[in-house]
DNA sequence: TTTAAATTTATAACGATTCTAAAGTAGAGT
DNA sequence: ACTCTACTTTAGAATCGTTATAAATTTAAA
């Protein structure tokens, strides 16, 4: 209950209303001391962990969409049916798991600086997204 | 016509027989000088437009995932509804032009060299994938 | 030629996501 | 507090890319 005011201020600041259901949302995915990877799948069952009333399937994608677009969350780029979204809004890179299907973060340290030498007139580059993908090795 | 034997002979050599479909996607795919980057939807209206007799899409689907399985075509990791294929199937990096919803590739020259300095115990790096978002600069 | 296994095919099924349109809610102005 | 309007939620339908199914066809080895 504490923390509620925070996204409510949150959500009214970037023109959405605070709704029960997007408070909730906001709870489970901001109000922790870490960032993480999730699917909408995963989200949906989180939420039903957490809240007796359940919030239909429609307004959790219309909710992260709008936490996207408002640049709360990033979609990151892998070639899965599933999209996977991640609450750490920061330039970084990721490992793929390919047997977990899970996503880990590669901090600045991890990555030695990337250098793109190439451009093309009329375009600007918008993003940068190194996906490594892991593997069990036996 | 004339290429024939080469492709017969390629689908042969990986165990799968040479049939007319396969030998035409063959042909559309992989007897040009450069490489090219494809959605399974690309690939069915090109098939259109270059034989009358029309090709499953079922087939088109089953075709384009053996010759991945085949590492023939590479899958490209990018967050789309769609999935993207190149010819090219040599370590590369890729721009994806977010007006034309187009790849292009980066060879070696374009990007320096990746360094990945984290990695996790019992784990091996399958791939490392570069993917640079670029849109109109106006 | 015969035959078994592989392939193609049309269509159904599937799963993630988006759309629809009706019911409910928030918040500004009375 | 009440009204009004725009925003939001919702269940369910629709969509779209892809995969599964099962029957018909084709390949190639014997």
């Amino acid at each position: 209950m504490s923390n509620n005011h925070i996204f409510i201020e949150k959500l009214r600041s970037s023109g959405l209303r605070p709704t029960k259901q997007r408070i909730k949302i906001c709870k489970l995915l901001f109000d922790r001391k870490d960032t993480f990877h999730f699917t909408i799948n995963d989200l949906s069952d989180s939420l039903r962990k957490i809240t007796l009333d359940k919030i239909s399937l429609a307004t959790i994608y219309n909710t992260i969409n709008a936490f996207k677009e408002k640049g709360y969350l990033k979609e990151i780029s892998i070639n899965s049916n599933k999209t996977y979204f991640d609450t750490n809004v920061s330039n970084h890179h990721h490992f793929f798991d390919e047997n977990k299907k899970e996503l880990i973060d590669l901090n600045d340290n991890d990555v030695g600086k990337i250098k793109i030498k190439k451009s093309l007139p009329g375009k600007k580059i918008k993003s940068i997204e190194l996906l490594v993908k892991i593997a069990n090795s036996n």
